[in-house]
DNA sequence: ACAAATAAGATTAAAATAGTCCTATTTAAT
DNA sequence: ATTAAATAGGACTATTTTAATCTTATTTGT
């Protein structure tokens, strides 16, 4: 339940990457190959992030991507969305929703609404670099 | 993105409306009919939250249901977890989940167990009651 | 016996997600 | 100029998950 799209998922990972290869371009051949992802799924998602200044393309036989962002900067919730997502807990607060049959005396939206704020805020304060620090911290405490 | 399955937006709801009812029981029919709610979809939630101890069955032409936990108790991550349910932002992490491909070197398991304790948290510390709280403070706030 | 309720298995329908295929465009190197 | 290796992007397909329905059985107060 409440899972990541595998494109958020997949553009997370490749942020990662990308944070660590400081020096120039990375392709998105190196990146799939290296984190055993989809070439194709990946393309599409490297494209999106791209599209939203998150990453910068570069074309032609030398191209790849590089982070327009610093990792530190970078934000779980500027990835979720450059894919147009949003944490809609219910169906009534998402992007295009209809109107919802007991809209007027409804008990769920508003309160909703609250945890979603909560929700947000996690991902709104988590950065890249953040993530790449949990895990290391995580890996640290296992040698002992 | 992140959305509550249906099933768990309608325990919620019914469980609302159910803490309102104070006195007696309360049958399936008439929840779907107050909240517009399919009738034989809300009947196997209503068998969900019953196996797993939240609400109390009872049988029989004058039967229903009623809360067997008191609603400030009830907290919204007991009902997730009526349905198996758990926050699993990515599948690795999973109730079911076959070991992932890149485990060994992967740098996101570890930091997305930190963050999905996070957003754990949260539907850990909100109730059924704090719900309707959270109605009738934005409905006074709309007052004025 | 009857009516109105819950219980539960099986099946189907619909929607969302994930993945692939194909073609076009760009650009450095030769 | 040609080629090779990269990004760009539209169209399509497959898979999985979610939602809903159908059917039958069981319970119980009147």
């Amino acid at each position: 339940m409440l899972k990541f799209p595998k494109k958020v998922e997949y553009a997370i990972l490749a942020l990662q990457l990308m944070s660590d290869t400081e020096h120039g371009l990375i392709s998105t051949k190196e990146i799939a190959l290296h984190l055993k992802l989809s070439f194709e799924f990946l393309s599409k998602v490297m494209q999106v992030l791209n599209k939203n200044g998150i990453i910068q393309s570069y074309q032609g036989i030398k191209g790849g991507y590089k982070l327009s962002i610093e990792p530190n900067k970078l934000k779980i919730i500027d990835v979720i969305r450059a894919f147009d997502e949003t944490v809609n807990l219910v169906d009534c607060l998402g992007n295009h929703s209809e109107k919802c049959i007991r809209l007027e005396n409804c008990t769920l939206r508003n309160p909703i609404i609250i945890l979603q704020e909560k929700v947000e805020k996690i991902f709104y304060e988590t950065s890249i670099a953040d993530l790449s620090r949990y895990d290391q911290l995580s890996k640290i405490k296992l040698e002992y």
